[in-house]
DNA sequence: ATAATTGCAAAGCGTTTGCACCCTG
DNA sequence: CAGGGTGCAAACGCTTTGCAATTAT
């Protein structure tokens, strides 16, 4: 919410910083993932930016997620089946999210605490623990209603 | 290990006792999934089965799968993207999974002890937490070698 | 100039579905 | 006998890929 619109410029300079070429393609993903007030899917953002007008490939909007979401720019959640749905997070370090199963609003959860806990209980059985994913499912006050 | 080898009896049993009826074709995809040590896809279920001379379709197991994972006689794990991954866990509880990136050995995690903070997590966002899932991932000893 | 990126269409992959047949209860 | 279960093949939806044209540094 407190979210400042971003500039093309910005966008530029956040790809250039995470070693990715900032070309109109891609600002262009990041624009439409910046105005999507939740997640969005491929499909979802292709659709919108021809919706707007603009010629773009759909098989460009899978590659450049495939691409932000390697260099985590923009997280991937994976609360639906067979469909990955991304996220331009506000928050930077590692979280995890809610999502509401109605709506399907975003809420990011507080940086994540579960590392050490994990640590530990891979440890126990001879695992060394690289990566974890939470989702957290649920009703919004809204949908509640 | 401890797993005492069920009888095809004992399947019967366990799916009569979840409402579901016991025919051949179930009680093979539960035999399959009980010589499986970690999780299995439902293609390589069928596989299995069909190398073992069994007659089965691979429409039969997705649906079998789909219709014990419903009534949660099976676990169903999203390790992977795109792909369903099953397993008949020992434990009966809510629990979850450490997977192994390198072998897939899948170790069950003891009971959940997560779902008092989610829920508060959850009611601080206006959220009522109705599930979650968390996948681990890491290295297992073998492969850490 | 050189190497990466893009669009389009086609292929790929896991999964689901329509339908006729078969079996269970 | 009635209703669900099953096999097969076709359909589906999401994603990836081959390739020629375009664009970025």
């Amino acid at each position: 919410m407190a979210d400042t619109a971003q500039t093309e410029a910005d966008y530029q300079r956040l790809l250039v910083a995470s070693g990715i070429r900032p070309t109109r393609q891609r600002i262009l993903v990041l624009e439409a993932l910046a105005a999507e007030p939740n997640d969005a899917t491929a499909q979802q953002i292709h659709a919108r930016l021809r919706d707007e007008g603009h010629r773009i490939g759909l098989a460009t909007v899978y590659r450049t997620l495939s691409v932000l979401s390697r260099s985590a720019v923009v997280d991937a959640l994976m609360h639906r089946p067979a469909e990955a749905c991304y996220r331009l997070c506000a928050a930077d370090d590692h979280h995890h999210h809610l999502v509401c199963t109605e709506c399907h609003r975003v809420v990011e959860l507080a940086d994540c605490e579960l590392e050490p806990w994990l640590a530990q209980l891979g440890a126990e059985q001879g695992f060394r623990v690289t990566a974890h994913t939470v989702e957290v499912a649920g009703l919004c006050a809204n949908c509640a209603a």
